[in-house]
DNA sequence: TCTATCATGTAAAGGGTTACATGATTCC
DNA sequence: GGAATCATGTAACCCTTTACATGATAGA
């Protein structure tokens, strides 16, 4: 039940049609929500006919007319109460970190590909979010302005952008901790078969004591 | 369809039920995955009309027959045919995320108010895991094996374990800054309001060079 | 006595994705 | 000529969650 809240914090604070809704989904908002138009355009009837938004045709030259949408005070109340109310716990799924969790079943080349085919994905994200860091903030500077509004933005964008920087520097470092460790494959590839503990010995325990101390770790 | 896989990739190392695999989920694999019990038996049965996986009923005294599932040969082949394929792009849903988006809408103690208790529910997932990380490597000394299974898992811990400090991080700056910043919603509540520049300009330039700063930090 | 754990499921409802349907304009 | 953009939606399917259903044992 949440796709009705970004439609209706989004509409407290601009009208907006079902199509400009899901390109602020695609943009910005792709740091943490995305949907389909075919879930956008039923939700918007259902918060009509709950009174929480109400819609006006504007006809267009040459295109369909636009149904634009604005909140109520209904829709204000229910956003606004949703805001303050307790965070889901999070529920994560990554299906990559899966895909990785199980990459004991293919060969260390293969495990380094996928890291760093990943790595690029993640890097194209970055990007596109550097960009949005970039055009933010000239345009901060130029309007001269500062509003609670685009305080929250720039802390959600910067979680965004920390949050790939993050895990395309993990990346790397797994594919330099499979690199190596590869000879835990290539002597023996049966599941069953254990190697010495010598072999990666130190390097596992420099990385789990570096694991054990991220929490102590200044930014 | 990723539950699949999850299930295949686990009977893939151990015989299970379905009620092993659900606490599987729970513990370890909650740092990239979770499902319901009433999703997880009736995935099961598909993957035996498909030939993935085989079933055996053991009796037990006093408590219900165990279901014991093993893997065949197909399912193998379906793990690691999907292991090896490009990775689904990043679908972040992150309700917290979309909550602090939107928290102009409501007061500066509010906004404090909430990130610290959602710090609160990180840092107990971080305990957890930290608990986890501190067993796998007692675990390991204590055997003295290395495996590509053990590698990979140690590296997914990791990233779980990365990514609760860097949230938990970012909600300690983003108190900071909201704290720093109070004055933006105690002045003017409108949402038409805006505030002279020069009350956030110098800490705002901080907070966007930093963020543009992001990437070329060194861990 | 009540709650938690073990162990299996089904049914209904809710949320999300993919495919289908239409049709004009603009850009390559 | 073909692809992308603007703009609206419906239908079918798939995945996920919540509620219902059973019943014994162990521990607080």
């Amino acid at each position: 039940m949440t796709l009705r809240h970004a439609i209706l914090g989004l509409l407290s604070k601009w009208d907006a049609t079902g199509y400009d809704i899901k390109k602020e989904f695609d943009d910005f908002m792709s740091i943490f929500w995305h949907s389909h138009l075919s879930q956008i355009y039923p939700e918007l009837n259902k918060l009509e006919a709950e009174e929480l938004v109400t819609s006006r045709l504007v006809p267009q030259e040459g295109k369909p007319d636009r149904k634009v949408y604005s909140i109520t005070n209904g829709g204000i109340d229910e956003i606004t109460s949703w805001v303050g109310a307790p965070p889901d716990i999070p529920k994560i799924k990554d299906s990559f970190l899966m895909q990785v969790f199980f990459m004991d079943n293919i060969s260390a080349d293969d495990v380094i590909f996928q890291l760093k085919y990943y790595q690029g994905v993640r890097q194209k994200r970055l990007d596109e979010m550097k960009q949005t860091v970039q055009e933010a903030w000239e345009s901060i500077v130029e309007r001269q302005i500062m509003t609670p509004r685009l305080l929250m933005s720039s802390a959600v964008l910067r979680r965004g952008l920390e949050q790939e920087v993050q895990y395309i520097r993990w990346c790397e470092e797994t594919i330099a901790l499979v690199e190596a460790c590869k000879s835990l494959w290539d002597t023996d590839t049966s599941p069953d078969s254990v190697l010495p503990f010598n072999d990666a010995k130190e390097l596992m325990e420099n990385y789990y004591n570096a694991t054990l101390a991220l929490e102590n770790d200044e930014a």
